[in-house]
DNA sequence: TAATATATGATGGTCTGACCATCATCTCTC
DNA sequence: GAGAGATGATGGTCAGACCATCATATATTA
């Protein structure tokens, strides 16, 4: 004999499941407007709580955006931190830094072998204005962040691959979450910031003449670079 | 001058904040039982309402579970979807098929290459007798469908790393959710099965050995495999 | 006494109705 | 015609109610 279990599905659910059809159907698009809540109420014939409940999930994950006095809408952009939830359950996981390192570790080398191949001339002129702004203003904590962010995520967005794009921000999120002191602490220090620009200077030239394997080396290179860093920092 | 955004924070989403770093500072862990609506009401001295807008979007993301009668309790173990939210926001991506399987490419030759290194008889002795049901059961199709994702997932735990784990699966999702009906026609098919099922020995084979370099190149033999499928159900 | 049946209370799930602040729009006034 | 003010729609929040489910305590029964 073979029971199916029964799913006593909640109302919410229900309603996320209808707006979820209309985004698969695509009679929902980017920048769309939703009912609102008092219309979706009526048509779906449940409480506007129940109606609060789903959006709210779905506000949660990035997908739609309520604006007071306004309605609400299917998000334009997704956001960068589109997974924020990967960062909250990795936060219930033992041991889960070193582990995202190692992710970080094939994703960004991924990223740096499509990125030799695909980068467009506007984006090398970008990365050429990051690496230039780091090596004039090092020492400034939140600018050095911003700006060693802005590089690997640009990296990042040159493979042309928006899911692995996705990925990779959000690894880095998820990253800064859980060593942010560390993070901090790390790229405070002069001789990191000036080792970390040497560092992406190679990697961009590699990208910038088209040359994977050296690209992947490269980032190799800098990224058991700051394990080391970390580790060091954690352990000492 | 900087103006800094005025953030209004919705109630919830200050709820959901509290719970955030109680599970940092490691008041929280798996299993818990939050304390219940009411009470929790009461702490934070806000509605039912806004408790269970934040309770339905950390729901939502796999982070608690709420059971009637009970409580609502921090999830013991993560869901395999966990990254649903991530298929959801991608549907709103256009031509996000051939992306998703370009990520699935490299994420599953690092997961083979790593569990090359680092499976264990336990999880050997699981792929093989995944594989022994494969040839023997050819041209069902949920079980066919079942007994392939089994494999891939079980590749991907030996990598042993939670998070690629997570990664990895979501992806598979993903992917699911955007190509559900050619791949039903795909693994309904017995040759295609058949020929799965040679795929997979030789990765197995590759990994019982340790030897990742053929773990990745027969992984890449497989995946190209199916974007010929792919391509061809799809374009017709 | 021990097993069973029942009652109680706590919990999540849902609904209703209300009030507020914000915003877009219409309307009135000058 | 321009500006000011009123109006209505919208999301944000709250209080209170009722239900079904479940664990526990209590009462009943063998």
């Amino acid at each position: 004999m073979k029971f199916e279990p029964i799913k006593t599905e909640k109302v919410y659910e229900k309603v996320i499941e209808q707006i979820k059809d209309m985004i698969y159907n695509g009679e929902l698009r980017r920048g769309d407007k939703l009912p609102s809540e008092r219309a979706l109420k009526k048509q779906l014939n449940v409480s506007r709580a129940s109606i609060r409940e789903a959006f709210s999930a779905l506000e949660m994950i990035g997908l739609i955006e309520s604006r007071p006095g306004r309605g609400t809408f299917i998000k334009e952009q997704a956001d960068k931190n589109l997974l924020e939830p990967l960062s909250l359950v990795l936060l219930l996981e033992d041991d889960v830094a070193s582990e995202l390192l190692e992710v970080r570790k094939v994703i960004e080398t991924d990223c740096v072998r499509m990125a030799a191949k695909r980068i467009d001339d506007e984006e090398l002129e970008f990365l050429r204005s990051v690496l230039k702004k780091m090596k004039s203003k090092s020492g400034f904590e939140d600018e050095s962040i911003e700006l060693d962010r802005d590089f690997h995520y640009s990296v990042a967005r040159a493979a042309k691959n928006k899911v692995l794009f996705y990925l990779m921000t959000s690894i880095m999120d998820a990253m800064d979450f859980h060593i942010k002191y560390t993070r901090t602490k790390l790229v405070s220090k002069e001789e990191t910031m000036n080792e970390f620009t040497i560092h992406h200077e190679k990697i961009f030239k590699a990208i910038e003449s088209g040359d994977s394997e050296k690209a992947i080396e490269e980032m190799n290179n800098h990224l058991k670079y700051v394990e080391k860093l970390i580790n060091r920092e954690i352990e000492g």
